[in-house]
DNA sequence: TGTCACAATATGTCTATACTTATTTTTGTG
DNA sequence: CACAAAAATAAGTATAGACATATTGTGACA
């Protein structure tokens, strides 16, 4: 029970409270101070241990309102969107790529309206697919601002993907998850079924207020999006 | 430039580094030491500051081995996968439930093995219908470990979903996304076309080893799982 | 009774210092 | 030269103290 006193430990012993419903759900806890007596350790320590705990999720935290248990503890799956490449490569396969098409056109209007465009404005369209093991595994169908992007860069042998996650440093953007049935065109490139139900995300990017992609990864039959909490 | 130097500040900084490539991916930043000096605030906010990079994906931080920039910057899409209820009601609907059936059964091949269970664990079956204005939105079927929840907890008015994410803690647990085809039963429940493409969750959820529930979530055609970053 | 100003309070943050720990580099030895 | 022991290093963490900031509560005043 005694050895030093970590944020780690104090984080445990208030995650065991809360379990345990020593703490129920709703209830005010002890101030940092009165812990930091009670455990014998500095108010920064307790800080530490109930910020991490808050940013879990499982207390709400506010200046002068204290600290109460969370009532509904919200979990937050968190994973990791990279390189599709890795993806592949980490499920074991081996990575294929190939580039269908990249020219310059005016978006729809779902794109241009994600990305907050006007109707004038004209963006490079990249099409390419990514392979595992010589398989169709997902097909990325990439808006791109071509003001952000110089022309020169081809996609022709790396990916845009990963070009972008490489070279665009970016504020933020979001993220849909879907499921979508295989049209025609979509069944024929990822040589699957008409009517397949396809794992589907779309992606927009912004750097600053100012749009840099949008991009719809779809993926082939089978395809599982996999995290652990 | 004045002022205090909050956390923030310096993390608002060393990310405009990065971004303007004056920190190139892969580089070594300088000491928190000497960042310290520069900035002219104590190592433990330099600290802070970087430690949250850190944690966001965008620094490699090691002991000795010093700081440096991201090769892959990884982009950690979070989001909170709460009650089911909540989700419907955060869409504008009105929320709807119905539990379709309330069994003891021995689970099927592929839940005992994400469960870890013997072959011969009975578990509680649990399968009822999340609805958003009427319209089916979520068939939620769902194994439970009786041995942690007792028999005396109807899932009659509340779900399983609600009554779990509020009565019992849990250590963790992983998530698979997937697309799925509308079989037989599942179209006639959530009331769609055989075959539609189906978005679904597989959840698994241990407490300190122990299993608690696994649980498959699939939902009605046109669910789109959002999040921001 | 309403409301505005102000005091009280709990968390948020910064500082300076010290010590710990993981890891690399250097040095010493067989 | 191989390999192990020792030194150096950079991040990780703990602490006491101070001040900042948001909120809540309270009391004076109209």
């Amino acid at each position: 029970m005694d050895g030093p006193v970590t944020w780690q430990s104090v984080r445990a012993e208030a995650l065991r409270r809360i379990r345990a419903r020593e703490w129920p759900p709703g209830s005010q806890i002890p101030h940092e101070a009165d812990l930091a007596t009670e455990f014998g350790c500095a108010r920064a320590t307790v800080n530490r241990a109930l910020r991490d705990l808050a940013e879990a999720g499982l207390l709400d935290r506010r200046r002068k309102g204290g600290t109460r248990v969370s009532l509904t503890p919200v979990r937050k799956a968190t994973f990791e969107i990279a390189i599709i490449r890795h993806d592949i490569e980490a499920r074991g396969h081996g990575y294929g790529y190939q580039l269908l098409s990249d020219t310059c056109d005016r978006p729809p209007d779902t794109i241009r309206k994600a990305l907050k465009l006007d109707d004038t404005t004209r963006m490079r369209a990249v099409q390419a697919l990514h392979l595992a093991d010589g398989q169709p595994f997902c097909l990325e169908m990439r808006w791109i601002n071509p003001a952000l992007v110089s022309a020169d860069v081809s996609f022709e042998t790396t990916s845009a993907n990963e070009w972008l996650v490489r070279n665009m440093s970016y504020s933020g953007g979001d993220f849909i998850f879907y499921a979508t049935p295989a049209d025609d065109a979509l069944a024929k490139v990822l040589d699957c079924a008409q009517g397949a139900a396809l794992f589907a995300i779309d992606r927009t990017t912004f750097s600053e207020q100012h749009p840099i992609t949008a991009v719809t990864l779809t993926y082939a039959p089978g395809y599982r999006m996999f995290t652990q909490v």
